[in-house]
DNA sequence: ACCTGAACACCGTTCAAGT
DNA sequence: ACCTGAACACCGTTCAAGT
């Protein structure tokens, strides 16, 4: 298992390969998830068909850049397990998230149960959330934040706060700033505050094969 | 102006209106945002040339539905205004948020600057908004909440959590109860916290004319 | 093996013909 | 005035023919 698990493909269609990826990324960057495959296959200076040949289906391509951008925050969290002061690592590592967000907005719309679905995004996600779970820990240990808060609270506090800074991302970048230092006020270890009701959500929690699409979907009215 | 400001219609007009709003709420909550005009029609029991008389577009016809929650949500804040506790007459509003957000997505997905662009949809935020102000500075009088955040604060950070707890509705409702314990610690009156950066947002930030869509779109990879 | 673009199916939208 | 469904354009996906 590793970097070259993928069976050797034939160099031009390697070549191919990483040319759809950047291409994807930076269009749907420009023009939004719904931007056509037609766009990206030009770009990159291939066919459609191409496309096709190497990601499945466009949601494949997706999932792709996903897990892409799964990892490299996966590795950003590890580098920080190093740094000396641990709620500071932590606080930063989200703020990078918060200010990264315009990128890797896909990132976090990819933790929705729709996209965790998929085996390889959920298996980054995991690996993602245990980084953050030792971050966590090493913080709470420090004093740095209370201590009844899971990580998979703080992730999806963080998702929420990085959607709304993206949504806002045009009219003023400040909010960001702002809502970093309500994250802040949150974790910090309450003087005389209750602690957080119910008991802590686990990554188990979120691994639950989404019990949706078909089964119970009916709605009340 | 005022209610019957919409030029009557015919009344069969009027209520294949009302059927297509409805099949149509029904139908997103069931299958998301891209389920096809086609169902909607059907369901509605309306061709499909009918569903584009009365709504010039998809767009207009989520449009439609989000100014319907929009409204519905200001509405529950003005009789929070009359609620004895201040603080948690504000907080229950915003727990009623988190957990309507299974219905209300549409409510909180448009408060990105694409759909506060259409006009109707930014009047009828603007409003709620408003209100919300209303109710978080008679909070902050009677100090349960602290001083230095605005509503277009408090907006976001609750839409953020409402978008995180609807993408989990399925693994672990408890999670969105914590959110919420989350909210009203950051908005506590802190002790020795360090106040929140920048001045704050106010309506008028969110309400420059979307700059992107062709304007200076270009991304920089 | 892999690439390509024409062909297919699907969905949002339009419009000529109906009442 | 309003309704309808056939027709159009567009986009994701497939596949027979090429190298």
């Amino acid at each position: 298992m590793g970097e070259t698990a993928h069976r050797t493909l034939r160099a031009d269609a390697e070549r191919n390969r990483r040319r759809l990826l950047h291409a994807a990324t930076e269009v749907f960057c420009e023009r939004g998830i719904d931007a056509g495959v037609g766009e990206i296959a030009r770009r990159a200076g291939v066919g459609r068909g191409t496309l096709f040949r190497n990601f499945p289906t466009k949601e494949h391509l997706i999932a792709a850049i996903v897990v892409e951008r799964l990892r490299e925050s996966c590795a950003r969290g590890r580098k920080a397990l190093e740094a000396p002061d641990p709620g500071e690592a932590l606080f930063e590592l989200i703020e990078a998230s918060i200010c990264r967000s315009a990128t890797d907005r896909a990132l976090f719309d990819a933790l929705a149960d729709t996209w965790l679905a998929k085996d390889e995004i959920r298996d980054a996600h995991s690996a993602l959330l245990e980084t953050l779970d030792a971050l966590l820990r090493r913080a709470q240990r420090a004093g740095a934040v209370r201590p009844d808060v899971s990580a998979v609270d703080l992730m999806m506090l963080v998702k929420g706060v990085c959607e709304a800074a993206f949504a806002f991302r045009h009219v003023n970048p400040e909010v960001a700033m702002r809502q970093i230092d309500l994250v802040r006020a949150a974790l910090r270890p309450a003087a005389g505050a209750p602690p957080l009701r119910g008991h802590p959500p686990t990554l188990a929690d979120l691994q639950q094969p989404a019990a949706g699409d078909d089964a119970k979907a009916r709605p009340a009215a």
